[in-house]
DNA sequence: AGCACGCCGACT
DNA sequence: GTCGGCGTGCTC
């Protein structure tokens, strides 16, 4: 017998099957999925290789097929269903093979035990924040970090877990001598599913976890789970979309629908965008299936994602929850898979293979005969759509249009025109109408979230005589202001103090300009010096926890107003939230995207979701200097029909995706002259090809963000109604290009938008 | 990717 | 005469 064998070397070149005997000793041991060891080159060098195909056929001269030195102890078996779907994903995505069985296969890493020490505070508040003083006069820096984590630690009193925070001995001894802290032997739960089980050991499942008890729908949504349980009975697999407003119970639906399937012996796969992975998302999925849910994110270590692969790959589990890796969970019996918050571009990957979750799913459905659910209340134009296109290749189309709970109302929402203020002569951040609502809140004891929408707009540094901004000397983007006078390069992460001087003008007036989150926070404290104002962005919740840290506290009540970027938007109930301020909706209106109208759309009308959920009426003020934006216009009146019909209008006129499929190729170089020559040949090649009439060719042009790391980028993009005609065109570019002069001085990326 | 083979310049 | 530069080509 003979093993079809990828290499573990992601180059072209070699991306291909080897074929290799299978020793009679490992006969039993090999099977498609599984990594092997083999001897490669002429030098033998032993390298790993994943079993693609099992042969009797030699494809090779029989004497010089080497052996299978040996299987890679703990790698999968029988995933032959995962590898196809590996070469759909090469095929459709344009990575090499290798790539898509990394992406597809789970690696089993040393199973590394986790057991992380917790280290807990003796002090009591007080102590604790006068040490904290000390250390800050003293400037302890890693003990005031340290000790500040132990007042944000909610979970255990003052108690952290060891490795959540980059210790040195030389921190940590002196507190452990005089008392402060000390070490205990108590492990902190790694698994998310065995810290459910713990924090919430006396809620339990309801039932005994098997087809538990169900909670009630109401009409509209038992009429979807019906409709969905009859087609699924007679093999109807077209896919379903549930178009439903915030807070109308698409969660009840999947797990009606979910139930279903897992009556009739199948798995299911529910794929949620991580940021809104929150332990209240998958509480409601454990109270309803219990034992039978896992949950994978990326926090857990290669090794523990094994494990919980490996689970489902035994049948312990049988509804796996997690964001898009999840997808390539295991399962022999799949029989469903739903995607929450269809429109989150989460779902489209950024590392080769650049697959799309929502299309790798359909793939990966359509191959072991599972049903696609999809789900959102401002679903993706692609999604919606095929949804309005409804029998052929189009999806089913449900409708929520109620609230599920009785007595919540949609807020009501203000747009406020910032131009008009600052005629007014009001500068600041906030504008009358919004201050106003504020103090009005703020005195009812209520609630509020303030979303910046900081994408593509930061604080930036400039020079008052001549008007320069500070650069990052190695990409074509202005730095970065942080806390303090840092400057950092969100491309390459350059950094730098801010100048005492203009580099190009000696004048010594430099200022920050821009509004980020902390001058918010910071304005927000101003304005309103009795109010408890917390700022959740990146820089609050790098910390691993601080995520959910602040949003349980926000929750709590220990604060009242939440300062924060996306991620406050997603997902979160907050019963108590009454206002919610979005401080300049157009931040993201005018970037060189083309989706990102739609992307201002989703942003605003979550955000607006937020607010007013249950029963007191909310109200949401938008201020922007566009209100006439059909983006903002329309996530203000929460019309999503009205909004999708200009989008895809404006797409119609421009050809862009949906309308038609968009081919983007980014070239890159050191060197300026090469990339020219480079590009300048791509796009004769492609004139020169027969179907060049067929497609629209756009450039090359420079990209949004010429240089990174001080390589030079250009894009070309090619736009044709068929995508098979793309992927002809892509293949033979690859294919040129490889032979090209430049081929070695020149990266090229493609990218399916 | 890595490693061999192979064909031309400055050294013991 | 030989050691070593890295250009081209192959890997089951």
């Amino acid at each position: 017998m003979y093993a079809n064998v990828i290499i573990d070397i992601s180059h072209e070149k070699v991306d291909r099957p080897f074929q290799y005997r299978i020793p009679d000793a490992l006969a039993d041991q090999i099977a498609v999925g599984v990594q092997v060891r083999i001897p490669f080159g002429a030098g033998n060098h032993e390298r790993k290789g994943y079993v693609v195909e099992i042969t009797d056929r030699a494809q090779w001269n029989t004497d010089q097929i080497k052996e299978i030195a040996g299987v890679v102890a703990g790698s999968v078996t029988g995933q032959s269903q995962l590898i196809r779907l590996a070469w759909w994903m090469k095929e459709r995505y344009g990575s090499t093979m290798n790539q898509a069985l990394k992406t597809v296969l789970p690696v089993k890493q040393k199973v590394q035990k986790r057991e992380d020490r917790l280290l807990v505070c003796r002090l009591t508040e007080e102590e604790l924040r006068a040490a904290i003083d000390e250390a800050a006069r003293k400037k302890y820096r890693a003990r005031e970090r340290l000790l500040r984590a132990f007042l944000e630690s909610p979970r255990i009193p003052y108690g952290i877990a060891l490795r959540q925070m980059n210790l040195t001995a030389a921190t940590l001894k002196p507190l452990l001598e005089n008392g402060t802290a000390e070490l205990t032997a108590k492990t902190v739960e790694r698994s998310p599913v065995e810290a459910l089980r713990r924090r919430d050991a006396a809620a339990g499942p309801d039932g005994d976890g098997r087809g538990a008890v169900p909670c009630a729908l109401n009409p509209e949504q038992q009429a979807i789970a019906d409709d969905f349980a009859a087609r699924y009975d007679r093999g109807d697999r077209q896919t379903s979309l549930i178009c439903g407003v915030t807070g109308s119970g698409k969660t009840e639906v999947y797990m009606e629908m979910i139930s279903h399937v897992l009556r009739q012996g199948r798995e299911v796969i529910v794929l949620i965008p991580e940021i809104a992975l929150t332990y209240q998302t998958v509480l409601r999925f454990y109270r309803r299936f219990g034992d039978l849910v896992s949950v994978i994110n990326s926090r857990l270590s290669a090794g523990e994602r094994y494990d919980q692969f490996e689970r489902a790959l035994n049948g312990d589990v049988r509804v796996m929850i997690g964001p898009r890796s999840a997808l390539f969970t295991p399962f022999q019996n799949l029989g469903l898979i739903v995607i929450d918050e269809e429109h989150e571009s989460a779902y489209k990957s950024e590392l080769s293979p650049r697959y799309h979750a929502r299309e790798t799913a359909q793939e990966r459905a359509r191959m072991c005969g599972a049903a696609v659910v999809l789900g959102s209340a401002t679903p993706s134009l692609e999604a919606y759509s095929r949804a309005l296109r409804g029998s052929g290749d189009g999806y089913r189309l449900y409708r929520l249009t109620k609230r599920a709970k009785a007595g919540s109302r949609m807020a009501s929402v203000r747009v406020v025109d910032l131009r008009e203020e600052l005629r007014a002569g009001n500068k600041s951040i906030f504008s009358r109408e919004l201050k106003e609502a504020m103090e009005r809140e703020l005195a009812g004891g209520h609630q509020i979230m303030l979303f910046l929408n900081r994408r593509g707009y930061s604080n930036f540094v400039s020079c008052r005589s001549c008007g320069q901004a500070m650069k990052c000397p190695h990409c074509d983007v202005t730095l970065t202001l942080h806390r303090g006078s840092r400057l950092v390069c969100h491309y390459c992460g350059y950094q730098t103090r801010t100048p005492a001087k203009c580099p190009s003008c000696g004048s010594p007036y430099i200022a920050g300009f821009g509004t980020g989150t902390q001058k918010i926070e910071a304005m927000t404290r101003e304005m309103f010096p009795a109010a408890r104002v917390l700022r959740m962005d990146l820089d609050t919740t790098s910390r691993k926890g601080g995520h959910e840290e602040i949003l349980a506290s926000f929750a709590g009540g220990e604060a009242d107003i939440l300062v924060g970027t996306q991620m406050i938007v997603k997902g979160h109930d907050f019963p108590n939230v009454t206002l919610v301020g979005i401080l300049a909706a157009d931040l993201s209106l005018y970037s060189s995207d083309f989706r990102c109208g739609e992307r201002t759309f989703q942003l605003l009308t979550q955000a607006a979701g937020r607010a007013g959920r249950d029963g007191t009426p909310g109200q949401v003020v938008i201020q922007t200097y566009s209100p006439g934006h059909y983006a903002v216009d329309c996530a203000a009146r929460q019309d999503y029909e009205a909004f999708y019909r200009k989008e895809m209008a404006y797409r119609q006129v421009l050809r862009y995706p949906p309308v038609c499929e968009l081919l983007a190729v980014l070239v890159s170089s050191r060197s300026e002259e090469t990339l020219d020559a480079a590009a300048a040949q791509l796009h004769g090649w492609v004139l020169g090809m027969p179907e060049a009439a067929q497609v629209q060719l756009i450039g090359p042009a420079e990209a949004p963000v010429y240089k990174v790391n001080d390589i030079y980028r250009k894009i070309l993009y090619m736009k044709q109604e068929n995508y098979d005609i793309l992927v002809k065109i892509k293949n033979r570019l690859e294919d040129l290009s490889s032979r090209a002069e430049w081929y070695d001085r020149v990266m090229m990326q493609f990218d399916f938008a």
